[in-house]
DNA sequence: CGTTTCATGTAATTGGTTACATGATTCT
DNA sequence: AGAATCATGTAACCAATTACATGAAACG
């Protein structure tokens, strides 16, 4: 039931609109907690029926802007304060880690590589954004880094920990399985320079 | 569609039925892929139906051992190294650190805190296990022992994580924030000693 | 005038969770 | 005999995804 509270956090910054958010989902939130424009406008009208959010302004294009009401403000803090995160346990990754030894040693070598290699291209992206943004003394710019730390460490420990998997593998297999480029992306997306808000938590990732 | 692909993962070990697989999602695989009991019955069908799997045996209570087919290997083998893992995205933790300029910089302190010493349990619990365990050779323990150091290292990288991004808040807040106990679980649940199959995996945690 | 952007909604489907329902076998 | 375990299934519900449907306003 988190959908609520991501509208619910958004909002307590200020009024916004369905497509205003839905934008913001597309360039905040989008890594830590996706959400389609049928599942906002929805959650936004069991909100506002519950109290929580009120329709503040009509605007053009049958457009209503929606604003935090004090329930709402309460029920973030409750949700903030006196509830614990539900750790999320689906990973697909750590799934094929179980059934790695239906593959040939080189087969799962090559998963494990590619699986560093993306880690780095994540990381590089992260880096790039690091440097891009000016980072000011406003709120969302320090959640912000912050989870632009957190996305950091994790692809930096996600893909020593691929490469530290590979060479297990490896050492087991009794063959020296690495090839010059062993199924990596020569071809590695651009860090994005252009943000909006504080899109750097949107290039974190918490699995990778 | 992965919850097929780890039913498959597990039967291509050997032949089971609904209920085993069931005890083997709770020991092993609970925290990578949980599964309840009516979506494994309900899953096994359509497997069985696709060709995937067959019914090998019936036994007493109305006890369907089904084993994997040549079919469903091939879906097996084609899934862990055609497809790429979806990455996962929702992050109720990282969710909640977008809004924690909604608290008091001590209750922003105290969440991290508290995610810090949740880490830290979860790290320990891990070490005690990997003591625990007495290595051998087989496949499930080599992969289990790749899942366990990635959880080994994630749970090191969180706190770590955490313990940073709360003294930032405090540096921010101009105060000290850090109390004798922050709010930290006194009472740490002990190591589990007992293991069957690869719990290993079981006790490692994608999220935090 | 035509395209893009703004703006809202509904319907169908999938994957997952919780609860309900039932009964046979084994163990003490 | 009674409890625990083995064993399978169905039904209702919820959250999320994809696709469909519509139209007003702004921009060029």
């Amino acid at each position: 039931m988190s959908l609520r509270h991501a509208l619910l956090g958004l909002l307590s910054d200020h009024p916004a609109s369905g497509y205003d958010l839905m934008r913001r989902f597309e360039t905040s939130l989008s890594n830590v907690w996706p959400a389609t424009q049928s599942q906002v406008y929805g959650e936004l009208g069991k909100l506002a029926k519950g109290g929580f959010l009120e329709v503040a302004a009509e605007g053009p294009r049958g457009r209503k802007e929606y604003a935090i009401t004090e329930e709402g403000l309460a029920e973030l803090h409750r949700w903030l304060t006196e509830t614990q995160p539900e750790r999320m346990r689906r990973s697909e990754a750590m799934l094929r880690v179980f059934f790695l030894d239906q593959l040939t040693p080189l087969e799962a070598f090559t998963y494990l590589s590619t699986e560093a290699e993306r880690a780095a291209g994540r990381h590089e992206a992260l880096e790039g954004l690091n440097k891009s943004v000016e980072w000011d003394d406003e709120p969302l710019s320090v959640n912000g880094r912050l989870a632009l730390e957190y996305g950091l460490r994790f692809t930096a420990m996600y893909e020593e920990w691929a490469r530290w998997a590979a060479a297990q593998i490896e050492a087991r297999s009794g063959q020296r399985l690495a090839s010059s480029e062993t199924g990596g992306a020569p071809d590695r997306e651009p860090a994005p320079q252009v943000l909006l808000d504080s899109q750097i938590v949107g290039e974190q990732s918490p699995d990778l």
